[in-house]
DNA sequence: TTTTAAATAATAGTAATACTATCATATTTA
DNA sequence: TAAATATGATAGTATTACTATTATTTAAAA
């Protein structure tokens, strides 16, 4: 099986397509294992193009600024979690065993066969985690959202939003559930990382821990 | 009645005490005004000193750089709630009541009388809302959370746990819900203002929005 | 194949940010 | 009254976040 995901990012998100260069294929590529590596407050263009072997003009031509270039990778993960929750989705009827599989995917880094894919997915999937919720949380958010640029995760919220009404029709917050779920995937992560005291972690479900907790809850929920 | 309010915050946090000097305490009332209009990413100690008349050296000498500030007022704003909620659930013996009021207290703009009141408490509210998870997001948190700065945060969910576990003994992840409708609350919040596709929010429903959504949620999971 | 256009590299430069350091002066405390 | 402490005034540095210019390489069109 021989394959390219790609995913076309709004084009408001870039200044030139980085999909459509090397160079700015690469930008990317460094970019996801810099910034995991720094945290996005210490990324910065300079750092990137050191790293990379060219120049900062060079990274300026492709994004105007790093928010810009976080926006580009954080639209890409959310494009491609879409694409994975269709191809997840497809042929499964039971309407429980769908959302369960929605969690999976939320919770766990992301299964894929390191063949087609040209990034990083575990370092993605860290930078989803921590960085994620800094492209909107920005005095500008308005100015942005206007762009469209937030769509593809609209669009993921709403494609789970579905899956919630389909499961539980008379449900009258799927929307507000979804992108609950949504960010206490990523922060449940995070603390039981970081601050397992905002938890109920233990050492043995590590792992498992931010999943069987969202799935109780949404159960509890949705009954 | 006429009181102050003062919280004593984690000593790490600052160099210089600023409950303890007229000038402190203007950096945080004039920084909690000025992060509120600018957002913390173009918030600079240049433009603070500026606007309090200061100078750029004196506010070095109380705290070492901006994101250590911005920890102090979400320290106190932690604080302040944690007094909140023990005065507000003193004297209530309904179990779900007392949940009712945590999330009122959660997502509401906090009641207080404004005469024992130095701070802009609308103003704080709104920082808590797009700022407040800034402070642990970052690549340093293992290091910061040594020196126990996270402590007012884990002490106000473990509270909330604490009344979770009260009105439901069986639930087995008090603490994780607990974070996870603080959390809520704030990026229902958010998103409600400035992202609604990602909620449920109508015109009608508005400023209930977030408080109907997770009473609704916590009940749903709790019984 | 040549011409032309576009992308990149190399270099320079600017304004703002995030600090650190020094010294004088005012204020408080011992 | 002396000594310690807090603030103000000023200066200076390294880094960040860009913009601009020109030369060189690479790719596309004629």
């Amino acid at each position: 099986m021989d394959f390219k995901l790609s995913f076309k990012v709004n084009e408001a998100v870039y200044l030139r397509d980085p999909e459509k260069s090397e160079l700015g294929k690469l930008i990317i590529k460094s970019s996801i294992d810099l910034i995991s590596q720094l945290g996005f407050e210490a990324f910065t263009f300079k750092k990137l193009a050191t790293e990379m072997g060219t120049t900062e003009a060079s990274i300026y031509r492709y994004f105007e600024n790093k928010h810009r270039l976080l926006l580009y990778i954080i639209s890409w993960y959310w494009k491609y979690m879409d694409f994975l929750l269709d191809f997840q989705l497809q042929n499964l009827n039971d309407k429980k065993l769908k959302i369960k599989t929605i969690i999976k995917l939320l919770t766990h880094e992301l299964p894929i066969s390191t063949g087609g894919m040209d990034y990083n997915i575990k370092f993605l999937n860290q930078i989803v985690i921590s960085e994620s919720s800094k492209v909107y949380l920005v005095k500008e958010v308005n100015e942005i959202n206007k762009s469209e640029v937030f769509k593809p995760y609209k669009e993921l919220c709403a494609k789970i939003a579905s899956t919630i009404s389909e499961y539980n029709k008379k449900y009258p917050y799927p929307k507000s559930l979804s992108s609950t779920i949504i960010e206490a995937a990523h922060h449940q992560q995070f603390f039981s990382q970081h601050l397992p005291r905002l938890t109920d972690v233990t050492p043995k479900t590590k792992n498992e821990f931010s999943c069987l907790f969202l799935e109780n809850l949404v159960f509890g929920v949705l009954g």
